[in-house]
DNA sequence: CCTTGAACCTGCGGGC
DNA sequence: TGCCCGCAGGTTCAAG
């Protein structure tokens, strides 16, 4: 489910509740997610104190007082939610902290792709998860000349090659779609041979699109919740996702001659954009 | 090195 | 109504 803009709406949600708290108590109820929960977790997180919560790609990462960071990935289904009052656990909460506040912190995962790791502040950087990551898009440092060098030569797709997390980190299927529309990219352009004025565009477009997502609380398709439960509303902005066969944002071309929003597969997943704009 | 496709897993909506 | 199929926001691994 998520991608930047929601990873990044479930740590604004999860800060308050959890920065300057000590942990009570960690509840793991299966032996693994994606991969096994770390050897030792819950005595580990017994009793620390969360320092600081942020984000780095789509991980949610948890700074702890005893130089350990609690990395949290929420895959495709994934849901955090804070409550107040500790309530009977739900189907697929796999993951709860209890807070000395009082509150229930619960990682809700039906599908189980996510993941919780542990790992020494020191190793982060040089930790597999985290070495191969490109820019974070929302940073200074993330510029169409950055984004030029790591495409260069590359023969995939620009959308498969934004959607990797080696280039750039964060933009998934539906910010993928989303950046090149506004962008006008077509989405099946090599990689290697857009033109840098399309780069600079693109840039642009991907932090847009990321920022009014994150506005809006994310994107709720199906899983995706705010840490209170309540949904994310960019769905309702999108201007290409999910559109296949609709007119696109301020199109004025008749919709039954040109068949609106295509829909095309690459790389497996889905992409949605429109051949008039894109190109 | 690069690229592609399958695998991981559950739930839901559409078509018959 | 009920069953079957395809598809879903991500990442990783093997094979070519």
């Amino acid at each position: 489910m998520p991608e930047l803009p929601e990873v990044e709406t479930v740590c604004r949600g999860l800060r308050p509740a959890l920065e300057g708290r000590r942990i009570e108590r960690a509840i793991i109820r299966r032996k693994d997610l994606r991969k096994p929960f770390p050897a030792g977790l819950a005595a580990k997180l017994k009793d620390a104190t969360v320092e600081r919560v942020y984000r780095r790609a789509k991980y949610i990462l948890c700074r702890l007082d005893n130089n350990f960071v609690l990395v949290i990935h929420l895959g495709m289904s994934g849901r955090v939610r804070v409550m107040r009052h500790a309530g009977e656990a739900m189907v697929h909460d796999h993951f709860i902290l209890h807070t000395d506040r009082g509150d229930s912190i619960v990682l809700n995962d039906p599908r189980r792709f996510g993941l919780v790791d542990l790992v020494a502040a020191e190793d982060l950087d040089a930790h597999s998860l985290f070495r191969n990551l490109g820019p974070e898009p929302l940073d200074k440092g993330f510029d169409e000349g950055i984004l030029g060098d790591s495409l260069r030569g590359k023969r995939v797709s620009i959308k498969t090659a934004i959607m990797d997390q080696g280039i750039v980190v964060g933009v998934g299927n539906i910010y993928a779609s989303e950046s090149l529309f506004l962008a006008g990219i077509d989405p099946a352009m090599e990689a290697g041979s857009v033109s840098r004025r399309k780069l600079a565009r693109l840039v642009i477009a991907i932090r847009t699109v990321l920022q009014k997502a994150i506005d809006a609380g994310g994107s709720t398709l199906r899983d995706h919740r705010q840490t209170s439960g309540e949904m994310g509303y960019f769905q309702y902005s999108f201007a290409v996702y999910d559109r296949e066969g609709q007119a696109c944002p301020g199109c004025r071309c008749d919709i039954s001659k040109t068949g609106g929003v295509k829909k095309i597969i690459q790389g497996g997943r889905s992409t949605f954009f429109c051949p008039r704009k894109q190109t």
